[in-house]
DNA sequence: GATTCACGGTTTGCATGGAATCGCCGACGC
DNA sequence: GCGTCGGCGATTCCATGCAAACCGTGAATC
């Protein structure tokens, strides 16, 4: 929950708003805010450097989206993980995404797959190893298919799924093996796809999916929080946040 | 964008932004409010008798969802309406509940459908002849059928999508033989998933939701228009509204 | 010791004021 | 007649004030 950036000196007309939304999301995703993390409005607006109202407005927006959670009078709080919702967003994802596959097959322009190609069908040698990396390579793959489909509203639904997984995803990538599966059935799947062989890349898909949702399925908020403290060791943790996702937090001072 | 429904002398609590919120998206869709329209916050907040804060909540909230726009500095708007973004909804529609088809036929649990048996499987001495009232039964029978597949997410993004094509729907049912094609369509549908016709049911199901897009494909912004003057003659309609939606609305006074 | 109850502080929810800015409208130049 | 520019009202966006409600605390009582 840092400052929020905002150039000095020059009035930018991007809303504040805006500005504290994508501060949270990124403190949520980057552990900097755990679930179960409660805080008020008139804290973020401090650290923000902004008055409560945009950063009221940045809040319903996030409770809207499911990220956070008012308590009547009572503050804020992150919503905890819900493993059986991921599970439900995994089984969205596998059905948005098998749809586009179906309608990439059955269309005649898969043009927009020849930069997915650049990127998966490489040799070993020019692989990206960084996990973090690897997972925003990975969401940009599918998000890819799905916007290559040429339907805007999917794309919309798809990637609001793909924000709300992230916090998994980001452990999908933590084995070195798991680099390697993925280059390879990415690269399978494009190849079955540029095939049009609409089977055989929709049975691909489904397995690299439930693959992934196996890995993170074994994640704990155990596991989250170490993450966290491996990632950050140094990042700011109040006594809220120092306790894992359950814990209640004891009233701020 | 009638006074927002506040029981007189009693303090309700619940949050006058979620009033507004409903006051203005049913006027958009019971054409009270027409696409193209302009409006200010002030405007909305003096009719709803409430301050512009949670007026400016609502109003961002609907801007999330797609129903309105802001112009900076400049007001508020209506959505027009675009053909291209609903035939993208129905797509979306019919990739989610053909899948809720799959899963219903291969669980176990079709007991949730009992309901719509009592409601679609009737003599057609019992049927609902309104049309208005069909609507609302044509989107229950299909959010229905999405949530007893069991996942609150597609249930949710569904859900999403009735409302956004709500205002199409509406006129889908004008025309006697449409009621008559939906019990006979929705009958053969429930009896396919009933006697776990994985295949059959979904062939109905997409023939079902293509014929709707079909109709409503013929609606025009005239007949919208002309639909809006039919059901409520003696309605509200400043200059501005009276127009179709291209129209570009003067400033008010 | 356990329980109840009242009180103070904190928080949200709403109202309102102020500043920047946008678009319109008319005057002005040509 | 036509284009350009400046002013002004209207509007959004942000800051701030205010009241109701909730939670924790601690004293008082059984």
């Amino acid at each position: 929950m840092a400052r929020v950036g905002k150039p000095r000196g020059s009035s930018r007309r991007d809303h504040f708003g805006d500005a504290v939304y994508a501060q949270i999301k990124a403190d949520i995703f980057d552990f900097r805010l755990l679930p179960g993390a409660r805080f008020s409005e008139n804290e973020v607006a401090r650290r923000a450097r902004v008055s409560r109202t945009p950063v009221r407005e940045a809040l319903m927006r996030l409770e809207r989206e499911g990220y956070l959670q008012v308590h009547a009078k009572s503050g804020w709080s992150v919503c905890p993980l819900d493993f059986a919702q991921f599970d439900h967003l995994y089984d969205l994802r596998v059905v948005l995404e098998l749809a586009a596959v179906q309608k990439l097959c059955a269309g005649k322009d898969i043009a927009a797959l020849d930069r997915l190609r650049a990127i998966w069908l490489v040799s070993p040698s020019l692989r990206v190893v960084d996990g973090a990396k690897l997972a925003r390579m990975d969401e940009e793959f599918h998000s890819t298919l799905v916007a290559a489909a040429g339907n805007p509203e999917v794309a919309r639904i798809h990637h609001g799924i793909t924000e709300r997984i992230r916090i998994l995803r980001r452990l999908d990538f933590t084995h070195p093996e798991r680099i390697i599966y993925t280059y390879r059935e990415h690269a399978e799947i494009l190849r079955a796809l540029l095939a049009r062989d609409a089977d055989r890349a929709s049975a691909l898909l489904r397995a690299h999916i439930e693959a992934s949702r196996a890995v993170v399925q074994t994640i704990t908020l155990h596991r989250l929080h170490l993450a966290h403290l491996d990632a950050k060791p140094s990042a700011r943790t109040n006594g809220a946040a120092r306790k894992p996702a359950a814990a209640r937090a004891p009233r701020r001072r």
